[in-house]
DNA sequence: TGATCTTTTGTACGATGGTACAAATCTCAT
DNA sequence: ATGAGATTTGTACCATCGTACAAAAGATCA
């Protein structure tokens, strides 16, 4: 079934090299860079410890190439959505259409790379935790370019809205976004078993959902045009 | 200026044990639990090694500690604004008090422990990432009665909202509130200077107004009356 | 087949980790 | 001041860490 690829462009055996950069993705996005042995990746893709360092020279290598192969798709991915999404002529259908093509991508499979986006955007999630470097530099070359195109798109179906909020709230967006793949089973728990934390299409639509709201409120500014707040200062 | 307590009661001298904690609470928040040693903390805090094991026993004992003491003053001052922001008549307003009493203690002292709540939140955001076993007990049982609290509060004042829908936006808020505090130079950077991540006053208003919104969301299963999602599924 | 290159294995080294423990020091009521 | 208990120090043990490297095994093609 596994297609042996006869070998020739660059004549390699992937199935080892492979099998480390999920197992160490796997375990990094469930416990961390600093909890995971390279002897931990090493077993689990059933493989000597000494391979991990003949293909990756050190373990931020190893986690260096696990996000060179993930982030070009998606942001690829996200893009192409995006475009789409700025196409749509319903201010409302709009928003809705851009918050989906940047929540998507990050549940599903930005590419064809096994586990699906939904694996590394939780090992995203959880380097920004530790504040892992070799994450970080990443992170900020890669993704702020597409960060500011969303924000820009939602800026522009939000005229009213000052940019300054649509940062704040796509920032909560990501946080949400990071938390839900993060703590799934906190939601079947809280909910009683109503829900299903983990299921990706129900928390990309309630995501969504609650998100589109969120970048709908009015702007702090003007907010509470009645009464402005005066409750839960206040002790009991 | 500090207060020699004439030890008496319990004949401690709380400075070391004091030093410890604080220096560990800070550096468990920002660099996570195992990237930080016994011997980084001890030295933070001008304290010998061996002084860490005499007064927590072990590593986990240390941050063991730790939750205990934030826990409980920070759940009671969210019970007490709670129980405030639930005697509110309007609903709309009623919401945001209710919001605002699960967002103010994270952000600020939930006790008169130095450094206030927003450091002890932080931790429990990097905590909660790595999947640390310690803390990921102590929050279940610790939390879980306050986040049922809220969860029914906000419930009552919108009772056309499903419970599960609830659960789903108030995991999004403890989400956003996390990422607030893991990274809150992204807001700066991505607001390119005009907004301080780290402000908290800031990041509660907004936290707070978005969320709003987002829980006064239509629920799910009657999302959309006029058309239904069809954008951004689709290709380019 | 045998030469050559790639990959895997096994093992070892130096550094650092958590923790234990005895000795030294400090505190304070008597 | 002195003795008892609390605290701090210094050090050492053993496990585990990341990584290096030589040898074994496997693959490729003249």
């Amino acid at each position: 079934m596994v297609r042996k690829p006869t070998s020739k462009e660059t004549a390699r055996k992937p199935n080892m090299r492979e099998a480390i950069l999920a197992a160490a993705e796997e375990l990094f996005a469930t416990n961390g860079f600093n909890a995971v042995s390279v002897r931990d990746i090493a077993h689990a893709a059933g493989a000597n410890p000494g391979s991990v360092t003949y293909h990756f020279k050190t373990k931020d290598g190893l986690l260096l190439e696990i996000y060179r192969r993930h982030c070009g798709p998606m942001n690829l991915r996200r893009s192409e959505l995006l475009t789409a999404a700025r196409r749509v002529r319903d201010l409302q259908d709009r928003l809705e259409a851009i918050v989906r093509a940047y929540v998507v991508p990050a549940f599903t499979s930005g590419s064809d790379l096994a586990g699906g986006g939904a694996r590394f955007t939780r090992l995203r999630a959880v380097m920004s935790a530790e504040g892992n470097e070799v994450a970080r530099k990443i992170i900020a070359q890669t993704f702020d370019d597409t960060s500011h195109a969303f924000i820009d798109a939602i800026h522009d179906s939000l005229p009213h809205v000052p940019r300054t909020d649509i940062v704040w709230r796509s920032h909560f967006l990501l946080g949400a976004l990071y938390y839900s793949l993060v703590t799934p089973e906190r939601v079947s728990r809280l909910s009683r078993g109503e829900a299903d934390g983990g299921d990706p299409a129900n928390a990309i639509e309630q995501l969504v959902q609650a998100t589109v709201a969120a970048f709908q409120a009015p702007a702090l500014d003007q907010a509470a045009p009645t009464r402005r707040r005066t409750v839960a200062t206040t002790k009991t």
